[in-house]
DNA sequence: AATAGTACTTGGCCATACATAGTACTTTAT
DNA sequence: ATAAAGTACTATGTATGGCCAAGTACTATT
């Protein structure tokens, strides 16, 4: 039980939730994706987001199309579909419910007991 | 890929806080915890909080003492150790920056782009 | 003595983040 | 032309925590 395990278990869901938003936002192909996520001082690698974008397609949530690159090899770049929109309504909410519930407990004062 | 499954992923490590948090606050035993948890929305079953309880006891963040009831039988008051203090420091930062990224990625417009 | 309520315990399941190694294509260097 | 480096994607196995479900144990009520 050390800190940086507890890290790992807090992102979890939550970069799920991450990379459906920035997918929402136009067409990305991975390595965009972690450029952002980076600039957003989350740290992903190559072995978490691939699994998990091949997950969320298999799901329906993400589809993809091929296009081809001048330098290497060719990029799958996403995009949400229908039921990836609703989705991420759906996670939006949990989210949002989940910090406001967090908040509630951690910044409740040791003398409102 | 349900909802119902990414909910209960974004919980992990969160709720490890949460009840760190609590104990924190004073000397509680695990039915003082779920309704305070309850209260602020955060659902937690027995089948979650036993365990978790003693996982942080066994890593030596926690301490308890035995205290009769007088409605059933005697209960677990526990306490935060000092190492349970400085993890709880530790996590605590951890949350905030994984807040912060994620606002940073979802309040993100697409009009920046 | 039997039932209900409270508190804690235990074993097994599942999904996700991660480490690591590998495939495949393109461009650059020698 | 061949090797090396860079880019993009794939695959396998591990660890962890939240949850379900069943179970133990003590007390109070009927």
């Amino acid at each position: 039980m050390n800190l940086e395990n507890t890290q790992v278990q807090m992102r979890k869901g939550i970069l799920e939730y991450c990379i459906l938003h920035i997918i929402s936002r136009g067409e990305v192909y991975a390595s965009d994706m972690i450029d952002e996520l980076t600039e957003a001082k989350m740290i992903v690698v190559e072995g978490t987001l691939y699994p998990l974008l091949t997950r969320l397609k298999n799901a329906g949530l993400l589809e993809y199309k091929w296009v081809e690159s001048k330098s290497g090899p060719p990029r799958k770049y996403y995009t949400l579909t229908q039921e990836g929109a609703g989705f991420l309504n759906g996670l939006t909410e949990t989210w949002n419910d989940l910090v406001q519930s967090t908040e509630m407990i951690t910044n409740r004062s040791k003398a409102t007991f």
